[in-house]
DNA sequence: TTCGCTGTTGTACGACTGTAAAACAAATCT
DNA sequence: AGATTTGTTTTACAGTCGTACAACAGCGAA
């Protein structure tokens, strides 16, 4: 029989392709019917080519895992981060992040609740999901602290950890309420819920940081 | 070839038999691994009675989401129930109970999280998750409500609301994180660490909810 | 142009999957 | 006790899975 028409792309190109595929698949199929065949006709490819990048199809899907969370805390951090801007916006730029596009979808909660479901399990799993919080709780300290010097309020080392924790648990909580898109209330609140909730944890005076969300609604 | 010696049970026993197999078997293996042979082994029962029971495999996953979900809620629900209790016991106990044993628990989050990645694709399981969470969402709300008219906070429905999906969220998240146990903290501060910040959220004044912390700790 | 390298395809294989249905055993009824 | 019902096991089947491997095709070097 004779073979079909290719042209070979550059190995990162490949790659990624890949693991997108692998993302796309999982996220709409599930692990368990995600497999190698379906993920290499979405990515336009054969089958037996996967195992040319990858030592097996597990491989590639925790490939996959840490480039999705890879992507996400990129996304995170550049929030706010370019200009100089007041710690409280700096601040609420970030939470705030969560509750807009690209964060806030549903296709990327599924394939976190994918993944995370396997975390128990798998230590490979364990070590990027500890990475991504990690690295999300860092964020947030480095934000916390001096917007709670600029108000005057204690910042030790050991209270902005706390705080982080706490204000972590807060975003991700609703953001995968938010994203699983229930229909219970409109998802558009979540900012402005979000940023009301950080005030009341931070103990900051009421509108710190809620007065800032018009600033975001311009940008999109 | 003669058969294995067995004995019957009640319908009711062997369905929640199956049940709770088929969660050990996706919280230990994943969806994709935890076979109808797998299941049925660790039910002590043969894999084609899974059928007389089920229409199909996936019905009785569906079963064992909406079993484990009947669970956690009925948990949640008798937290400070019993006795007529101060309104800031009762809602610092139902936050609390979400941070100590048995909702505090890795092989719990790995179901949820397994669960939630297949909220998006299958709607019977997003009626599931969205069930689940309207209760525990009218659960908060009722506990909030009499803590702010006893501090004299406003208390509209409206507002009510919205503090209960902000509390949801940072419980959640916090029991997300908590229970998968990455080490990055000592799971223990988790309930006074919540109750602080549900302090804030709620405009509380600071030890309201965290003085009835001791009070945890004695009945463990 | 021809050679050699390797990215890529197609196919084959064994293991495993969920399901159907027949054979049988335990409990219930008469 | 014998007959009947039905919960349970066993076996069989078609399909899919991940993987291995040989054959081929595209591309740069000689």
């Amino acid at each position: 029989m004779t073979k079909r028409a290719y042209s070979r792309l550059s190995q990162d190109r490949r790659r990624t392709d890949l693991i997108e595929a692998t993302l796309s698949c999982v996220a709409d199929l599930g692990l368990d019917k995600a497999g190698a065949r379906q993920i290499a006709e979405r990515a336009g490819v054969s089958a037996g080519l996967i195992r040319h990048y990858f030592s097996s199809k597990e491989d590639m899907v925790r490939s996959a895992y840490a480039y999705l969370m890879g992507q996400m805390t990129a996304a995170a951090e550049e929030s706010g981060a370019g200009e100089a801007l007041p710690p409280e916006v700096a601040l609420a730029e970030v939470i705030a992040a969560n509750f807009a596009s690209p964060n806030l979808s549903g296709v990327k909660v599924s394939l976190w609740a994918t993944f995370v479901g396997r975390v128990r399990v798998d230590p490979a799993y364990a070590d990027i999901h500890r990475e991504g919080y990690r690295e999300f709780l860092d964020l947030l300290e480095a934000r916390i602290h001096p917007v709670l010097v600029a108000h005057g309020r204690p910042a030790d080392p050991t209270r902005c950890k706390s705080l982080a924790i706490a204000l972590n648990g807060l975003i991700d909580g609703l953001w995968i309420e938010g994203s699983l898109g229930h229909g219970l209330y409109d998802a558009r609140r979540l900012p402005g819920l979000a940023l009301a909730a950080a005030e009341g944890i931070l103990r900051l005076p009421d509108t710190t940081l809620t007065r800032h969300l018009a600033r975001e609604d311009e940008r999109s």
